[in-house]
DNA sequence: CTTATGTCAGGGTCACTGAAATCG
DNA sequence: CCGATTTCAGTGCCCCTGACATAA
């Protein structure tokens, strides 16, 4: 048996979320959207956490895991990087710097597309589909960190989230 | 009438989050959770890209503005640094530099706790209190980035998140 | 030539660790 | 002496801008 000492900031007796929307209601509106943007900042800040904890043993952080996981999505285990960026919604600097380390530990491998050589392409490496599978099976072991809501509700999240997300622009 | 370029990525011809939802199923479980976690991440994206763009303005990052809003609620416009880092949940090191740079922007003060030698109060100045007032003002006006949802959506999103924070020992 | 793709340099914010100073 | 509070140095991550090289 072996026990780890964490720090855990002692929990508040109150919800300070809570707490702010009875003091913001007094004095400005639209409180019930200060209320759940509150909420949602804070709930994913709470699972960056724990999935980075969860990762961090495999050598990826959470954006490396799901650049990870698109490729083994893919018939032949590459892609393209601005396919990629695209995809995972995230800024083309980003992308070239999560494949620069993805590459460094050995995960994928980049070589230049054969039709388009301005293209790069990522190909995931069998040492990375094996850390994706053991990856994989410790994150959904914690239930993403939402093992506090059943399936009908996790639905509900996301019905709810995607006009937001479709409000923005994203598709 | 003055009109500014601003490059926004071309929405894809479906929802990724969906996509990636229907190849995860095909694999592994908790495909649920994985959506839900998935589209929570999205929009914390989405609301803190918004949220800083109306903020920048007045000279103001999202975490530094909840500070200067956490001071307008307290009677005196003062607070021991360890307090408001207890409820905006942030890492004693982080609202040293929150602190440093409102202090710097001219929004708070610091000093010495009259009554704790080790502590420090940070003090909402009168500029402090003005950007808070406009700010608050283009962050209400925009709803926060969640217009698309009405206040019973709001409130169902809030309940949906409250056990998950609960869970994590929040409160 | 113009556009698309990717890389690099650099600046900004925030999270965290570890060490230190100060005070109760 | 021990614990609480804050600060500082340093690391890592990710975001973004701007400039650049290369190729369609």
């Amino acid at each position: 048996m072996l026990t780890v000492a964490v720090a855990v900031p002692r929990p508040l007796p109150f919800d300070p979320i809570e707490e702010a929307a009875r003091q913001w209601a007094q004095r400005w509106d639209a409180t019930p959207h200060m209320r759940a943007v509150t909420s949602v900042m804070r709930v994913q800040q709470l699972v960056i956490a724990l999935l980075d904890d969860l990762l961090k043993p495999h050598g990826l952080t959470f954006a490396r895991y799901e650049a990870l996981v698109l490729l083994t999505f893919s018939r032949t285990g590459a892609l393209p990087l601005g396919k990629m960026g695209e995809r995972l919604q995230v800024h083309p600097t980003s992308i070239t710097s999560i494949a620069a380390r993805l590459e460094g530990s050995g995960f994928i491998e980049r070589r230049r597309h054969p039709a388009d050589g301005r293209a790069v392409l990522a190909q995931i490496t069998e040492t990375g589909r094996a850390v994706v599978e053991t990856a994989t099976a410790d994150v959904t072991a914690a239930r993403f960190g939402f093992d506090a809501l059943d399936v009908a509700e996790l639905d509900q999240l996301f019905d709810l989230l995607e006009p937001v997300r479709r409000g923005a622009g994203d598709f």
